[in-house]
DNA sequence: ATGCAAACTTAGGACCGACCAC
DNA sequence: GTGGTCGGTCCTAAGTTTGCAT
């Protein structure tokens, strides 16, 4: 049986009615119907300041309802299709585009196409042979005969004016005066108002990506094959909508047509269309906020805690398995280890020359890994060097177990360095296996469930009683920040990063100096109220001592921020906060150690942890 | 098995506007 | 006001998983 149960819980049920640290829920009653379980949070909180008062909002307490059996994803949908990108507004006459050196007019969609590359022009991906061989090959099939007989050579093709104008177009708009920039945002706000929402079972609910994507020039991450390539404009005709029957149907454009409207509530989509790059389709689909995506993350979560009961027995059964005399068991066993111990993505077979060459643990090739037997003074070390998702490079020496170790030496003899390391292993079948040891165990649950189990570890392990709430924090992000490592979430270092360092030490420096002075103060006033006990000698002690606390707390709020900007230079903590870590975690620890939860979530973070903060009390254990 | 389509989650970078120091 | 920084949002690419056809 799937141990996975919405209404179950004890956890999960005792929580309504309690009070939190800076949030404060008006819960009317415990209410189980199946209508509508309905309360109003104030999201107004001490932290937010400068006055900006948040509406209190109904909000909708899903969780506290029954779940739609089976496939069935809602019973009732509307919505008013997806908005397209504007239609192309051609240039000023003034603005040339030179070939040659001689100035040459461009028909509407050559144009079109060539502004996608001209405001890529100062971007490294115009200096790759790739990108700018997919851009020209693509441009040349929109231009007239005329045209495509002319432009025959990208290098004498001069985008510069184009470029330029542009660049000042986007000074512009940043010049607006107020009242444009108000009457923008009120536009825009419409807009949100009429086409980012649609009507699910009886509840607003806001869409994700309620805009179809403009046209552009295809950016594949790191070596993509197809960089540069021509993503061309989406028309209605493309479109599939998905809504209820008994729902208004959206309107297409004047004089187009839906490509086709279905009515499938086994699926969570309100529209698609397919991509003509990689022939990939593509979802609207509903905000993080909503009940939809919520529900799916909650069962997330409730699949990766139903593994923390089971987990011991599957790292006993696959090292049991690396001695098995089958070569594909001892493999799978491998893999599973290495899945579990350093968090690897499960790595699918990808189509060679269709993306970038990157890897997870099935796809690994003998390339990817060095083995040691002594490195540092540890046995048996594995060294990883490849480019996994996004292109991000994974790098990490692990010492393994022995056993691991000579599998491994046996996987890679006789191979090239680029044959599979995993021969007899792909995702399917490294799936079906952990499918028959838990219900719902595929590789991604083992990620989660290592990145929640780290981050709760984590967070026990640092987080002190008599700290102050900026040191709680510190300890949180420490935390946080042991799971971003795990699971190699990586950024680019911020540009003038060792600029912003500077300025922050010299900061602290000053900083030091102030809460020295204000001690060597302190002592002074100190000494002249213990010598003559004066009302105004107090009150100057008392002053100093103010002042000197205030300062040190200064300082310690500066070193703090110090510490973590170091350590999160190259390390993305959003990524695995968004969705690897089970935000009733955090929502525990804030309750436990009143935290206010606004220094952990920002308000969009807030509207999708919602049934968390409501459900969570502080002795939740993952 | 193998290939492929579909549907959904996960991911980093671009972009934008509020805020801050000067 | 100006210019820089920062956090949040937007954007869409790139993964995983499952189910179906061959």
């Amino acid at each position: 049986m799937f141990c996975f149960l919405f209404r179950g819980n004890n956890q999960m049920k005792m929580t309504q009615g309690r009070l939190f640290a800076g949030l404060i829920l008006h819960t009317k009653k415990k209410k189980k119907s199946k209508t509508a379980a309905k309360t109003t949070i104030p999201t107004s909180s001490p932290t937010t300041k400068k006055g900006a008062k948040e509406e209190p909002q109904e909000v909708w307490k899903w969780w506290e309802e029954e779940k739609a059996e089976g496939g069935v994803k809602w019973t009732f949908l509307e919505h008013k299709g997806p908005v397209f990108a504007p239609k192309y507004e051609p240039l000023p006459d003034e603005i040339k585009f030179y070939y040659d050196g001689k100035v040459m007019r461009l028909s509407e969609e050559t144009e079109e196409v060539a502004t996608f590359y001209a405001k890529m022009l100062d971007h490294d991906y115009t200096t790759k042979e790739v990108f700018n061989n997919n851009f020209f090959k693509d441009w040349r099939k929109v231009m007239t005969p005329e045209e495509k007989k002319k432009i025959k050579d990208l290098k004498k093709c001069n985008f510069r004016d184009m470029c330029e104008y542009f660049k000042q177009e986007s000074e512009k708009r940043k010049n607006r005066s107020k009242e444009e920039k108000l009457k923008l945002k009120e536009e825009n706000a419409a807009k949100q108002e009429e086409y980012g929402f649609c009507i699910m079972d009886g509840h607003r609910e806001k869409i994700g990506n309620f805009r179809i994507e403009p046209p552009s020039l295809f950016r594949g991450r790191g070596e993509h094959p197809k960089q540069g390539m021509l993503k061309r404009r989406v028309q209605p005709e493309d479109v599939i909508i998905n809504c209820s029957k008994d729902s208004k149907i959206p309107e297409p454009l004047k004089g187009h047509k839906w490509k086709k409207v279905q009515h499938d509530n086994e699926v969570t989509w309100l529209a698609s269309w397919t991509e003509n790059i990689q022939g990939q389709i593509k979802y609207m689909m509903l905000n993080p906020s909503s009940r939809l995506k919520g529900e799916m993350d909650w069962k997330k979560y409730e699949t990766a805690r139903c593994l923390h009961k089971c987990v011991d027995k599957i790292r006993a059964n696959y090292q049991e398995d690396w001695t098995s005399n089958e070569m594909r068991v001892r493999q799978r066993a491998v893999a599973m280890y290495l899945i579990d111990k350093l968090a690897l993505r499960a790595g699918n077979e990808k189509e060679e020359g269709e993306t970038a060459d990157t890897v997870g643990c099935c796809s690994l090739r003998v390339e990817h890994i060095s083995l040691h037997n002594e490195k540092d003074g540890k046995s048996n070390v594995v060294e990883f060097d490849f480019l996994g998702k996004d292109c991000i490079r994974y790098q990490n020496a692990v010492p393994v177990e022995e056993q691991v170790f000579k599998n491994l030496q046996m996987f890679m003899e006789n191979k090239a360095p680029g044959d599979d390391l995993f021969d007899r292993l792909n995702t399917t079948i490294l799936n079906k296996h952990l499918q028959e040891l838990m219900e719902g165990l595929t590789a991604k649950v083992i990620r989660t469930y290592n990145a929640s189990r780290t981050l709760q570890e984590q967070l026990d392990l640092m987080t002190n009683d008599d700290d102050a709430v900026p040191a709680k924090m510190l300890s949180y992000n420490r935390a946080n920040w042991a799971v971003a490592i795990l699971c190699n979430h990586q950024r680019a270092a911020p540009k003038n990063f060792s600029k912003q360092m500077e300025n922050l030490m010299s900061k602290i420096k000053d900083k030091r100096g102030q809460v020295k002075e204000a001690k060597k103060q302190l002592k002074e006033a100190k000494a002249a109220f213990k010598s003559e006990k004066t009302q105004k000698n107090k009150m100057v002690y008392e002053k100093k001592k103010m002042a000197y606390k205030r300062l040190e707390e200064q300082l310690t709020k500066l070193e703090v921020q110090a510490t973590n900007k170091e350590e999160n230079k190259e390390i993305a903590l959003g990524t695995s906060k968004l969705n690897y870590l089970d935000p009733r975690i955090s929502v525990a620890w804030c309750k436990k150690w009143e935290v206010p939860i606004e220094k952990v979530y920002n308000k969009t973070q807030r509207e999708k942890f919602r049934w968390a903060i409501d459900m969570a009390t502080a002795d939740f254990r993952f």
